[in-house]
DNA sequence: TTGTAAGCGTTATCAG
DNA sequence: CTGATAACGCTTACAA
């Protein structure tokens, strides 16, 4: 197994000094080399085959080029897009980007974490959304490491923070179904240790509570369509008539309802309207069609990460916090109320 | 900003050679060292927030604890799936998975391959699936570094590849067209350059020619909802009947199948039946829920780290196929022929 | 414009 | 069991 060429194979191939080669590879340091030597160490490099080690040189810069993202569950589909957003604005920068999962766990948060910090990523993109782990947010603290906050309700500690506008999406929601005449309206909230969750919640009883129809809300276990399936469960199991409408809070909660409801004979949205929240990747193609708050993923990614770059390049942050505009998408899991 | 914590601030705190601090902080070494050094050590680094630094470490031992995914499409659910399977196994053994899009475009892949190959990843996972590029295969094959390839049909220079068995799911796919009494299929396939849509087309025509039935096969140009969208226009434009029932090359390619198709006023299953192909997520709450072959994504992830693993350990690799069963998932876009 | 030399933070080898 | 020392591959003052 021939050891790997260095910086050293191409300067002696070249017939230079490795500092000129260094200078002669690096755009920044480009132009203090001559123009014969350049197309000599240039030639060398890829005659070898040479390829620069990023571990040698972010050792000598203390700069790792790399951006850490860690997200609760890469299968939870907003994610992609969000992910897409980050890399899109990253890597026009050069940065390579560490996507690390939790499985909302607990464990393996600190762990991924613990391996992300002894990468000395340059900074991170933290989009679990809970609202009490602390934990990332003191360790890259005081390591001294940038961060972005997404989708996280209140800012948590003064890192900037970028999310779509939850209460406008949950007025938009509200506004329509009372447009389709429903007056008993169920909220299927995510868990309430989800800042997403508490905005959303309260924006619900505000609005539902001005309007003046029958309302409440339920607080789901999890954003999942298990969740989903057990508030259903709930929503059925309780004395009193159904609601004639629910808003999940978000899309697999949605899912969920809906499952549960078609098992029990319920069909959306003959009987019940249901409208989710998030309008993840392949809401249009559910049965039905799901009635969502869209939400700009990939633009709330791309955002986080300009923000995050402007405070690596600042050496510092202010904790700005950037909202983005949502819209409601009708599509077939809704209707008039005794449609 | 002070500087960060070394080992050297440790083995100062602890009043022992740095040497020593890296032999306790290693599991490896640890017992070389005395138990109460090896305290003294510990309470240390933790006092200080010590966090080893990967860089230095990888340069040292020429080991970089990660292994890089290059993957087409993560916006493509069943990558997540698979990625999950893969992290499971090497975040297990201590590694770190980097994950890298090419969004199916060359340039971007030859970046991010040479990105890669600079922060000197121990290992390829690669599923891609594409026949065309040998760029990755050859690049990583000059590197000395292993690789293992994901969906990939045939084998591509001798490396290990692992995937679904795609020829009995378009088998079994077959049987339950024929079952339900349909004889005219046609195959919306993938785009020529995937591997595996060579092999799920030969497979169908072969089984179709034996079953005596009539059929085609029409070559999408992309895995795409949109790719399956153009296709159905086709099907459509053709003169001449329209089939009673299609299997897609994969489930995005049905869902556009099935979008065009409604389009047009043509219901599945009750006007054509479709079966999908990969089972990804959600797809059982698609409108109408998707009959699919069931690819075991999270194993193929598992079990191709499992490959990578072995490879890296043993310092060779040898160009094992493993193909993983498949099954048939009857849901609700296939009925009987004239139902 | 190019060469020299030091040093980034580890681990491995060799003594003690 | 622990310490000293060199080396991993690169960048960057500084000197020439």
């Amino acid at each position: 197994m021939p050891r790997r060429v260095t910086i050293d194979d191409v300067a002696r191939l070249a017939e230079v000094h490795k500092a000129t080669v260094s200078r002669a590879l690096n755009a920044q340091t480009r132009d203090q080399v001559n123009a014969e030597t350049l197309k000599r160490v240039k030639r060398a490099a890829r005659q070898l085959g040479y390829v620069p080690n990023a571990m040698a040189r972010g050792l000598r810069t203390s700069r790792s080029m790399t951006i850490g993202v860690i997200i609760p569950d890469l299968m939870n589909p907003i994610f992609p897009p969000i992910i897409r957003g980050i890399e899109h604005v990253l890597q026009a920068q050069g940065y390579t980007v560490l996507i690390a999962n939790t499985d909302s766990h607990d464990d393996v948060e600190i762990s991924v974490l613990e391996s992300l910090l002894q990468r000395r990523v340059d900074g991170f993109i933290l989009a679990t959304g809970r609202l009490d782990d602390h934990t990332v947010i003191d360790e890259a603290t005081a390591a001294d490491v940038p961060v972005v906050l997404v989708n996280r309700g209140a800012g948590m500690g003064g890192f900037p923070l970028v999310s779509g506008d939850n209460a406008h999406g949950i007025d938009l929601a509200l506004a329509h179904l009372l447009d389709l005449g429903h007056r008993h309206i169920v909220h299927a909230a995510g868990p309430l240790n989800f800042s997403t969750t508490r905005s959303r919640a309260e924006a619900f009883e505000v609005a539902a509570t001005k309007a003046g129809v029958e309302h409440g809300t339920i607080y789901a276990s999890g954003l999942t369509i298990e969740a989903g399936f057990d508030v259903a469960d709930q929503i059925l199991a309780g004395r009193g008539r159904c609601p004639t409408a629910l808003v999940a809070g978000n899309d697999l909660v949605a899912l969920g309802l809906i499952r549960r409801l078609r098992a029990e004979g319920l069909r959306c949205p003959e009987d019940v309207s249901v409208v989710g929240f998030n309008d993840m990747p392949f809401a249009e193609d559910f049965w039905p069609p799901l009635t969502t708050v869209h939400m700009p993923l990939r633009e709330i990614g791309a955002e986080a990460a300009r923000l995050l770059l402007r405070g690596i390049d600042a050496g510092e942050q202010e904790g700005v916090t950037v909202t983005l505009p949502v819209s409601l998408l009708v599509r077939g899991s809704t209707a008039a109320v005794g449609g």
